[in-house]
RNA sequence: GAAGCGAGCCGAGCGGACGCGGAGCGGAGAGAAAUCCGCUUCGAGGAAAGUCCGGACACCAAAGGGCAGGGCGGUGGGUAACGCCCACCCGGCGAAAGCCGCGGGAAAGUGCCGCAGAAAAGAUACGGCCGAUGGCGCGGCCACACGUGAGUCGCGUACAGGCAAAGGUGAAAUGGUGCGGUAAGAGCGCACCGGCGUCGUGGUGACACGGCGGCCAGGCAAACCCCGCCCGGUGCAAGGCCAAGCAGGACCGUCGACCCGGCUCGGCGAGGUCCAGGUAGGUCGCAGGUGCGCUUCGGCGCCCCGAAGGGCUUCGGCCCGACGAGAUAGAUGUCCGCUCGCGACAGGAUCCGGCUUACAGGCUCGCUGUCGGA
RNA sequence: CGGGGAGUGGCGCAGUCUGGUAGCGCACUCGGCUGGGGGCCGAGCGGUCGCAGGUUCAAAUCCUGUCUCCCCGA
């Protein structure tokens, strides 16, 4: 399992790039946005996050961060190395944290990921 | 006791596991970089918020004068400063404790006061009231020259004149109520109340109390304005340094451009404007300081007290003590166990002093006496 | 983080500086012209002026607080 830390994008370039020239599948809480990088040494994937004003204030907003990445990092096996990854949150995604916590969010993750790039991890 | 009022404080805690941001140490690698691993340690708030004021700091050459512009507004203090705080005064509310108030000037000037109303700012006209005085008319008495008036009385008229109360309008009508007074009336006179001026006393002062005078003065300044005091602009995306990268051209300018927020005086002194092209990375600023707590000393204010003295609040000084967030797509959670009242509003982004707004629940101290009990 | 702007019928806007009547266009309803539609003409319906306080006799307008939305700045 490849660690967490610091796996993040964070230049507005690398998020243009991925909203521009990836491919993104929606469900009723977030996006999320896949982009294949080409042309790189490195291996690793990357993930983005973006939650607007409109999901709630200072503390909602770190927290629906903080259980996008737990949720996207728990499911790291299925992920393919060599992407990019943007999850924009939905204003709704509040209401799921409050009552399904991270299971309901890795789930709604699990969801967008299958109509994205299919089941289990390709080798 | 219930209710109410004021001031201050807390705002989940403990243990375990997995994680997140910073710093330090050790290790892997080759030696200091990048990367990775391990350990230690630190890691949001009373409002961190809104960005409404005041400063620090930084740049604009220095941060200069005048005008314009803006802010503040009872008095006295406090403060680095403030639009903040404290005490007091005045006005309003409450039974009280207390609470609320952008609370200077309307006899410097300008402006506004819709509808209604006679009238909305010099009050005057309008509509009215009066019949004391004069005039006119009629009648009685009186006089005589017998149809006149120069006298007198009564009635009428409203011509001269007197009056400003009543005018059921309005948010507001040149003071209110009562008595006297008069032809009718009127601060015309008197009593009380209200307002103004002046003098005296008390107070640092705002003001308060008392005496006297006289009735002359509508409201709005969160309308312009006047008076007093204050204010240069921009904001850490300020600004300094380093690295990377590109391509130049036109015009203006030391005969003084650009700039110093606007105008002007005055000043600076070599670059400026536009088009095209390139880059939007790192690092410093960036945290221990006008800040907090305690004791003590001193000062202002208020309260208690016969006095000596004491209590509260606030400011200043000395000593002592505590306090290690500094991120940069931007760090505080998740799961389990236990406790209780089952946990609100909400998270740094240069820093500090205030204000305002949001907030589950709880604690401490002081006060009032509409209600209940003894 | 800092700086600025706007909230008025269903929609787009005036009116706010200088306080007393909330107005215009489109849309909607009814009637007329037409065989019908469109179009034109006439009449009508519809607004807590974002919210809460304050000043004033009187507030969309002036003052304060608050909410929402939008724009700009390395």
């Amino acid at each position: 399992m490849p660690p967490s830390k610091r796996r993040r994008l964070s230049r507005s370039g690398e998020f243009d790039r991925v909203y521009r020239d990836g491919s993104s599948h929606a469900t009723r809480y977030l996006v999320l946005y896949t982009f294949p990088r080409r042309d790189e040494e490195r291996e690793e994937v990357r993930l983005g996050v973006s939650v607007s004003r409109k999901v709630g204030g200072a503390v909602d907003r770190n927290k629906v961060k903080r259980t996008l990445r737990e949720a996207f990092w728990s499911l790291s096996d299925r992920l393919p190395d060599k992407h990019d990854f943007v999850i924009v949150a939905r204003s709704d995604i509040g209401g799921l944290i409050e009552k399904e916590g991270t299971a309901g969010v890795t789930k709604s993750l699990e969801e967008a990921m299958d109509a994205s790039f299919g089941g289990g991890r390709s080798t």
